[in-house]
DNA sequence: AATGAATGAGTGTTCATTCAT
DNA sequence: CATGAATGAACACTCATTCAT
């Protein structure tokens, strides 16, 4: 799948770690070098520029960041259910990729650096396409209303989720999660169940 | 309100634009002083340092932050319509802060610095009171069920945002928002309805 | 005549020696630092860069290039004795700026900098209608032939000088030259001599 | 003649014409390796160092350095037209050797490098004596005067060459010499016989 | 009260070279 | 015999900060 040796993925696991945890302006090169144990060369020396480390770092994981859905839809299941499995999945995926989405979303969101959008916009445009089609079946079974803006559904999953996870000490410290496990468990089972009740709830209810 | 001078304040401003747009590791002394037209030992010589001078903005800001709604729910509304009016006033102050939402989100996530979160907790923990007290009202009032998880809601309400905003070359495409003013009407217009919706939809239809 | 302080006039003179020493990509700014007794970031502080630095000493040393020879010919003296004073004082001039020659002469053939030659090219053609005024003078007065490439004539004069200097350890030994001060005297009395005679030589002499 | 396998000598030729341009310490072996379409460890495994490399490219060209002209003054000419194709195969010479000696001009003249320069010497004292010859002939035929400083003809010869050479823009616009072929020409047929003239001139004109 | 001058520490990157295979 | 992988040292440069005035 990948075309990274060992050494380059060790490289790039420490990268998504710091990058994450400081930004990558944050993060140095010797930093990297430091905690990966390497020399301070070989960033360069794999990857080019440290630009094109995240570039890399990006690339290999994007693979992962792809929804891959089809097979579950294949069963006979009702809307409902496959909205659902739908959430519990992307949620999931995001949340084993987080560091990955954290640094996404912010590098994203500056000015500084323009990462590849083309990618990212394909896979948004999938992951969409792939909701449409689940509501438009819904809607099709008269179990979904009509009047829904199903383009602002991803921002309600996806951003519930991010904005629980950037305020994580605050959460914490409401809902008692002490561990990585305790909130890795919150999310799994309670959040992903607020999210889907929302997202049911404004599929189905009339207002 | 704050014992900042003018020309300090200029910085502020500058600091704040530049901190959101390349965050605060991408952002230098040297730009924002030659921006601000100011000297560079200014931002030392008035802040202490350049983290000081974050925290400085932070304070200067965060009193824009709180939601000043106390006035606003002296009247005889709806619990449904305070829920509507929370949002709207929720979603229209953050837009107008986003620079700094944008920075405080980022910083947050960033181990690197510890901003002081008693401060940002005070105030979630005010602006949740504000919202729990209405759903209170109404679940007493039978309108709202009450299987709901309310710390939740707020997530859902900024995190759609957030999303929303964070990902603003893509749903510029997909929406057609060509400048800043067809992004904040579309904000205003649109994305605050359809969380209008779905909060109500969550705290009404039962499942 | 320059606007540069002592500090930034003492790190050109190490920079002038240095780059004509070991050429300017033999040369490092630690080198010049440490030879400058300065922090090495004042380089680039006061310079912008190593590149603009090498630009500073050539505009710092520009107007020395110039030849300044308008009173000279004020005199009632005749061609000949006119083309002698004009090599000799072109060979002093060239002689007590041999530092920044070496480096013109060597960053000029390179073609990876290009050093602003429009300043350069109006200097050496001031240069030559000086020279070529003094000819038609002593054409006009039938004491110089008329058949000689004018232009060619400067590349004989400094030519000599540059490939003697160029080969200085060559002509140290055939000369018995051991010092500094028994080469700039060899180059004032005998190859200076030398050059006179045989410009005159070929001004003079039909063939 | 000479023992490097062709993969040597297509770096050496690589080298010679990088060196030309930019200098020794301007050339990285990389450069020369990915022009040269060689391995990088190929310089270090073949030559020993980058030091080395301009050794032996200095010992691969030597012997074209050295001037064959034994052949050449067997013959009954005049020690005038001896002197003429004297200078023409110098300049010749010269002229097709211009990067080599473009490289040696410069890094004769930094102190940072020592080239062998007894095999340069020796070299250069056979062309001298050669030259002596010719003019011992010429004086002993009372066609050239006595008091010439013959050590400083080799100077004006080469020096007028090199210097016409190094200002090769100048002189280009000045004579609209557009390309390397109008430039060899002018060499050939104008840059010689001024050489020629300036020679002659100064062994037969008596001042 | 404000600033120009200056600096030590740190940045990402490139260098020539080495070495195991 | 030849080379891809790797490296320590050095590179030019930028950083936030200090300090004398």
């Amino acid at each position: 799948m990948s075309d990274f040796n060992q050494k380059q993925i060790e490289i790039l696991q420490v990268a998504e770690q710091l990058f994450a945890e400081k930004g990558f302006d944050g993060t140095s090169i010797r930093e990297i070098s430091k905690i990966a144990k390497i020399n301070i060369a070989m960033v360069s020396y794999y990857f080019g520029s440290k630009e094109k480390l995240l570039e890399s770092l990006i690339l290999f994981r994007t693979s992962d960041l792809k929804l891959k859905l089809e097979n579950l839809f294949d069963e006979k299941v009702s809307p409902l259910q496959k909205i659902e499995k739908f959430i519990a999945f992307y949620i999931e995926k995001v949340n084993s990729n987080k560091n990955m989405y954290q640094i996404l979303n912010f590098e994203n969101s500056t000015k500084k650096r323009v990462l590849d959008s083309a990618v990212f916009t394909a896979i948004k445009k999938g992951n969409l396409q792939t909701l449409k089609n689940i509501i438009k079946e819904g809607q099709d079974a008269l179990v979904f209303k009509k009047n829904v803006n199903v383009e602002l559904i991803t921002p309600t999953i996806l951003g519930t989720y991010f904005y629980f996870n950037m305020n994580k000490p605050f959460f914490g410290e409401i809902f008692n999660l002490e561990s990585e496990n305790d909130f890795n468990d919150y999310v799994k089972f309670h959040l992903t169940k607020h999210i889907q009740q929302t997202v049911k709830a404004l599929l189905i209810y009339e207002n």
